[in-house]
DNA sequence: AACTATTTATAAGA
DNA sequence: TTCTTATAAATAGTT
């Protein structure tokens, strides 16, 4: 589109490179902001100069909701991060690359907490509660399993002491069984109910998930680290 | 550039914005690496399609790359968490420090969406359980709100168009008003299901979704609302 | 996915 | 830098 074919190669003038790369700048974002609105669609342009000024456009979405959205769609917390960090100078890089990612991922913790969700569009709202059922489910189901277990194995424990000691098993049994803070939902499978309160014995906790009185308070640090900052006063 | 002035707004048609959607990013990948050779500039462009498909393309650099220098530009100087990462001895420490929490908080992302829960106890269950309890309930919420809204604005503008053409709006509406794909759990706040067919709520915002923050105006869909979770894949 | 009639972008010149 | 113009490129509508 000029007088005169394109070639494809670094152009060696420097007043005709930068002007070219005035001219051409330009025309990258018309096109960028056409498709954008043309189409609906969101777009990132990041270009910087030969002589390293940037130059940004962003179209659809701000410049940070876009690269946040590009890169929880590149490495969505899931991907294994490792970066050879021993890299001589690289390492800066790679830091800021942790950084970014740590950021990413930070945000991504907060609403599956629940935290932030005002910034969530409909969509993502939409996507978030999918997630966070399945995730309900799958726990829920795998705690009943668990508490299944343990409750057979006492049950049985207790019934190879019936004969000697049958006196005052029936707390520690009690607490077993009827978990506190159940929320309304109901539990999948829902198995046996309250053991029989027939026999004691001593209690041999500690095995499946050590349950004593005083663990099953705080529902909220167990699977978070301490470092993690918690916004929502709870 | 084709049979026909191009007007700058939303191309309704969907099959139609899809395939010029497709043209065009072709077009636009390619004069962004034309720039790049022929200026000998660094290039990073992100695209998302309406339906959310991530295209990417960098040239000079990779897109990593790019998005650092971008983002160490951007607020330049100024950084905000970066923890001294110039000390040269320090900064493997610093690295792999970022490495752990990154690897803490993977593991707190993979429990939180379900994701290996059989390496928990019941106790660290049970948190879990109510911690996603919340959160669920808080994302329902804070969906169920915006619903809310956007019917009550969809429903101001249809029934400001009631007297011209009040024919085949019932279709719009009876869409608009069945969520699809509900799940089963009850919503909290059983706000205002389908709102009456007088007149919609005061809810001026331009919010329901997404906040332009690009540089264009945001033809807002009448027709469809853009949450209805349009789940066919691109 | 190919084909064209057109529009658009832009290289070179001023 | 900006404008002009000849021409190459991109692409909208069509097949």
């Amino acid at each position: 589109m000029g007088r005169g074919r394109v070639q494809l190669r670094q152009i060696e003038n420097k007043i005709r490179r930068q002007v070219t790369f005035s001219k051409r700048r330009t025309g990258l974002v018309k096109k960028a902001q056409e498709i954008s609105v043309l189409c609906d669609a969101d777009v990132a342009l990041i270009v910087f100069s030969p002589k390293g000024k940037l130059f940004e456009y962003s179209a659809g979405s701000s410049m940070e909701r876009i690269l946040d959205r590009y890169e929880r769609c590149s490495y969505a917390g899931q991907d294994i991060p490792t970066p050879s960090l021993d890299s001589q100078g690289e390492c800066s890089t790679e830091c800021s690359k942790l950084l970014r990612m740590i950021d990413v991922m930070q945000r991504s913790l907060r609403h599956l907490k629940g935290e932030e969700v005002d910034s969530l569009s409909i969509r993502e709202l939409h996507a978030l509660e999918m997630q966070l059922d399945t995730s309900l489910k799958r726990t829920r189901s795998r705690k009943n399993q668990l508490m299944v277990e343990s409750i057979a194995q006492l049950q049985k424990k207790i019934d190879q002491r019936e004969d000697s000691e049958p006196q005052n098993l029936s707390q520690g049994l009690a607490s077993l069984a009827i978990p506190p803070c159940e929320p309304p939902h109901p539990l999948p499978r829902p198995t046996s109910p309250p053991p029989p309160l027939s026999l004691g014995g001593t209690s041999h906790r500690n095995e499946v998930g050590d349950l004593d009185a005083g663990t099953l308070i705080r529902p909220t640090n167990t699977t978070l680290p301490h470092w993690m900052p918690r916004l929502t006063g709870e």
